[in-house]
DNA sequence: CCAGCTAGCTAACGCTCATTCGTCTGGCGA
DNA sequence: TCGCCAGACGAATGAGCGTTAGCTAGCTGG
């Protein structure tokens, strides 16, 4: 630290200080409800009780901003689907784990999940490839699980490719319909996801 | 006709007919691509190989273009459903269709779902309503087969709304990788993906 | 108590976009 | 052949956007 870590400062005491987490956290509300592109940056800064060039403290431009939510949130699925499966043996246990978690986290991080659906094909070049690459890696390793079962496992699936589509889609979907406040918890929607999961790929234990 | 229906306009012989239908078109791909928001008239004009305010011979406005894709598009999925469950007995063989045909269209018509998943948000609020009651419409139709399917079909589905969002996401999920010259047909993904739909709700024949 | 940095503000710029208006032109009906 | 009109055009408008620049108040470290 340098001497001042974590300092508050707070012009008027009935606004939250703004940081370039609170930036980001306001963009990622606004960008999950409107869209990127149908999001101004006066939306975010009033949201914040600030004035738009006041942003430009906190953040390089409104396009960073996108790119950072994006990255972020593919490191933190990658990360999430590593740890989810190490130390669990198996395909059939490996795909119940992998996509719990997948469905876990697209209850418990909607926003998220839905400016990455939305939103990744307004990043350009060099980034928009990079972003993808990552999607695709993580959709490969579901896949092997897959034609893991199919070799070991007991499951029966035409196309291990189709199937991987379906599961993870049909998980990512969860981001647009589930409620904090409905009749079902995340957990119990992710564990009722998981078992589709593995009906799909047909395990029989 | 009023003398002269389907009369075939081109100033430049190079240049195909410019009419509402090929706005429209014209709009629906690349609303698809980029988002209603991250499009401009700009390009629609000139993919057609006109200025942009000749296109306001063709339509009202750039919001009427979205209005009109989006709520055609919602009458052809309730009418696709009507079609293909009408004379089909059995919760299984009802689940079955309803599926295929969602699938079907999904990889028939990827760009107009695209927009639907992406720009229904776009519109402002008396067609807002109207278009998602109709989307609700269709999910409980296809809830309603999984309840009738519980009760005598014999489908094992803990929470039915759970198991009809996942059959109906998961098959739209198939407009965002579907490719005309890949290695599967829409119509073979389809009839998967209708078994995918039967094994979710644990149907045993 | 002073220097300096942080982070706010107003003003302004340049650009893009959707939309309007008035004009012109070329093919069709009479 | 002549008048009409659908439909294309250029020019213009006004709003909204992202972004920059310059200024200022106040907290903090010395």
């Amino acid at each position: 630290m340098r001497g001042h870590a974590a300092r508050v400062i707070r012009m008027c005491p009935a606004r939250p200080a703004v940081t370039r987490e609170t930036v980001l956290d306001q963009a990622l509300t606004l960008f999950a409800e409107r869209g990127y592109h149908g999001t101004p940056l006066s939306e975010i800064a009033e949201a914040l009780g600030i004035r738009t060039p006041s942003l430009y403290n906190h953040m390089g431009s409104k396009h960073e901003l996108l790119e950072t939510i994006l990255t972020r949130t593919l490191d933190e699925v990658l990360a999430d689907f590593a740890a989810a499966v190490r130390d669990v043996d198996g395909p059939a246990a490996r795909l119940h784990a992998a996509t719990r978690v997948y469905a876990l986290r697209h209850a418990t991080h909607r926003r998220e999940a839905l400016v990455v659906n939305r939103d990744t094909t307004s990043l350009d070049e060099p980034d928009l490839s990079r972003v993808r690459e990552r999607r695709r890696e993580h959709e490969r390793a579901v896949r092997a699980i897959i034609i893991d079962g199919v070799g070991t496992g007991g499951f029966q699936v035409g196309d291990p490719a189709l199937a991987s589509f379906a599961i993870l889609e049909m998980s990512v979907s969860i981001a647009r319909w589930f409620r904090d406040d409905g009749p079902r918890t995340a957990e119990q929607v992710a564990d009722e996801f998981a078992g589709y999961a593995l009906r799909i790929v047909r395990y029989r234990p």
